[in-house]
DNA sequence: TGCCAGGAAGCCG
DNA sequence: CGGCTTCATGGC
């Protein structure tokens, strides 16, 4: 199944940070687990994706996912033409982003285990605990042999000692905490869907593990409130170099975490990471 | 070897 | 509040 439209980039989406489960498999070619699903994608053309899947998972998942109701050109134009010449600069790199409608359980662990790593290094844990306490699945079409994210039972009830042997480091207790907190109710994440950005950011930092940061990228990745703004080790390069720390991100209100993934992915084009 | 990685907690002033 | 130190682990 296709999918045709002008802001939707494969590459730069898997190169963006917001996604730990996506990977080049061949030329234009990627890998992608969601949702207990496995699917590849390839670019055809710049504006045009293929993705290994029925065209009913394609109205009823993946459209939702890429979240394509959504206009980024719009805001693409208005970053092209405004005049920060860094952002006009970023978003043209950046143009082919989307923020995706990940799981907010994943992305709540993924970004705990985040803090004081580089993505390879969260890529791998990610997948070693994947291995250890996911589903293991086989795609009918390819052949492919896949694990999924565990749910937050199972990976509550995890031993302390079996988590220890995933090479997480001092975040193994923060994840179990922070799945004790799912299962018990202490933090409900559907419903911070539903409220705003701010009130998410201060219910997840009542979890062990989880500052500013992190609780701003799962507010941004996990529950979808675009205006988040995260501020890591990146962003402060870009503030600091480009802004004289003097970068306001009230001025896009509404849509800052979109302003920040191209910023994010520019700079680390720049520093040819 | 020391330094860094999509940081946060604990402590101190 | 702001600054400093410590926290596992892997890669360079």
């Amino acid at each position: 199944m296709r999918i045709r439209n002008k802001n939707i980039n494969i590459k730069q989406i898997a190169d963006s940070g917001q996604c730990f489960r996506m990977n080049p498999i061949s030329e234009n070619k990627y890998s992608l687990i969601a949702f207990d699903r496995y699917i590849e994608l390839e670019q055809i053309e710049e504006d045009l994706v293929d993705i290994s899947c029925s065209e009913k998972d394609r109205q009823n998942i993946w459209m939702d996912y890429f979240d394509l109701y959504y206009d980024y050109g719009s805001i693409v134009d208005k970053l092209t033409s405004g005049s920060d010449e860094f952002l006009s600069a970023a978003a043209s790199y950046g143009r082919g982003i989307r923020i995706l409608r990940q799981d907010p359980f994943e992305m709540l662990i993924s970004f705990i285990i985040s803090q004081n790593k580089n993505i390879p290094s969260i890529k791998a844990c990610i997948e070693r605990i994947c291995e250890t306490y996911g589903k293991r699945l086989e795609d009918n079409t390819s052949g492919t042999v896949y694990y999924t994210f565990p749910t937050p039972n199972i990976l509550a009830k995890a031993k302390k000692e079996d988590l220890r042997g995933l090479k997480l480091g001092y975040r193994d207790e923060y994840i179990l905490e922070a799945s004790r907190a799912v299962i018990m109710g202490d933090i409900d994440l559907d419903e911070l869907k539903d409220c705003s950005h701010e009130e998410a950011v201060i219910a997840l930092k009542n979890i062990k593990g989880i500052g500013d940061k992190v609780a701003n990228c799962i507010s941004l990745f996990g529950l979808h409130h675009i205006e988040a703004f995260p501020i890591d080790v990146w962003i402060k390069r870009v503030l600091s170099e480009y802004y004289q720390d003097k970068f306001d991100p009230g001025q896009y209100k509404g849509y800052a975490g979109i302003v920040q993934q191209y910023m994010f992915y520019y700079i680390r084009h720049i520093y040819g990471v």
